[in-house]
DNA sequence: GCGATCAGCGGCACG
DNA sequence: CGTGCCGTTGATCGC
């Protein structure tokens, strides 16, 4: 158990010096600003990160029931014999201000923490490696199919790969890196119409490459004439060393300055 | 500084006793399973929840680098002169296994706490809300608009509300609580065309209800011959004590089991 | 800054 | 249990 003062200097300081620090303790929250919400009193762990960012966690579930993101300020007070900490969100045009107040009646614990750390995550397995992938090896999706767009594959009218087939046909290619559902066959069926338009063929095709497709996106998607391939990789744990090995492949072609094989 | 052997116990009685654990120290952390993910030495914040709730999260940034739901379970070892702190995902069917592993060189803090806390958060200002509160109030998408589900509003054919206009046309009314994009239309066109062919009626109109729309959707929007209804509450901090009174009056109506006015 | 899209999305409700 | 969809979604990238 804390006194609300050596708690409430604890944050003013960490808060002051960026640092992270964690206070748990009996407390009340509110919140208001795009929405608002109320949680009434239990006990709950608090995390103010150095760049503002503001986290209320109860013992369970994995969200934070109450947050707010860098940029964030932090104020202290004592009032009513309770510490009061509130975190105001930084102004963004378009959104009205946020608040999120933070009342503890006691505090168990709280702690600043200097957290040195310069590494970034590094993920594999995203849906823009498999996009890569598949434009490395197209006839993954069908025998003959030639992607377009061979070097900046990215965002370019927003369709994930664009290729034409082996009768010369425009192809759609929309990936989703998990079960593909209704909202992927809607996309899909919005790019390939922009780009009828926009192009003016009259036979274009759209294809859902995904590891997997519900039943209802698979039933509209053959209502509209679109197909579905099954690109999803096969063994989790072999495919990250081959998105690896391919990723490795397209570096040492790009420092020799070559733009396909 | 703690020794990574008292933090090991620390970690491992608090797992035992399903209770809060937070540890702070350097690490790397290492992640497979739907993706795959590296992170390199760095001071970190890990949380351990009663639950099996698993977040690693670095000192700046709102979302945890590397996070487990509940029903994880925690292992630990101390292998090659460091802690070592494992988090299995609970199986899911159809996804692979999931696990985390974080491995502590240096241990700053290591401490277990009881949360007792049978709170629930209660949000007010949610788009089902505006919903209500529009089918309570239909004039405020248009004159004359005829709610049709007034009890059970809810996933009846995922339609936000069903109405009639004053022509006795169906009327399908997608609800957004913020600017509306692109997928909302597409959203909306997806009902309208399924429900008009499934009642088989030809002259179904489709009004996206939000309180703003984007160039590009309202472009759609109006393509595909729908319409706008701005809806969104007006001033922030009186809408939701609107929707409360609202909410209250729907309460006592079915108290006195009312199926409306 | 707006907007469109992905995310290891998470969470929830419903069939 | 699959699946759809909201979320104070957040995070990112292109315009």
């Amino acid at each position: 158990m804390l006194s609300l003062e050596d708690a409430e200097r604890t944050v003013r300081e960490a808060t002051h010096g960026r640092r992270l620090c964690l206070v748990v303790g009996n407390c009340r929250v509110n919140y208001s600003g795009r929405a608002a919400s109320k949680l009434s009193e239990g006990d709950r762990l608090l995390v103010i990160k150095g760049d503002g960012t503001f986290l209320v966690h109860q013992g369970k579930g994995m969200t934070a029931i109450n947050y707010q993101g860098p940029g964030s300020t932090v104020s202290t007070k004592l009032e009513d014999g309770a510490l009061i900490i509130e975190s105001h969100g930084k102004k963004k045009p378009n959104v009205p201000q946020e608040k999120i107040e933070v009342r503890f009646s006691h505090v168990h614990f709280a702690q600043a923490f200097d957290l040195r750390d310069d590494s970034k995550l590094s993920v594999t397995g995203t849906e823009e490696e498999l996009a890569k992938l598949l434009m490395q090896e197209p006839d993954r999706i069908e025998p003959g199919l030639q992607p377009l767009k061979q070097e900046s594959y990215r965002r370019h009218g927003d369709i994930d790969i664009l290729a034409r087939d082996k009768e010369g046909r425009l192809v759609v290619v929309e990936v989703k890196r998990r079960t593909a559902e209704l909202a992927a066959v809607t996309q899909l069926r919005r790019y390939v119409e922009e780009l009828a338009k926009r192009k003016n063929e009259q036979q274009v095709r759209g294809i859902l490459a995904a590891p997997g497709i519900s039943e209802s996106a698979k039933r509209m998607l053959e209502e509209w004439g679109y197909e579905f391939a099954k690109v999803g990789y096969e063994a989790h744990e072999h495919e990250h060393a081959k998105i690896k090995r391919v990723e490795r492949k397209q570096k040492s072609l790009s420092e020799y300055g070559l733009e396909e094989e």
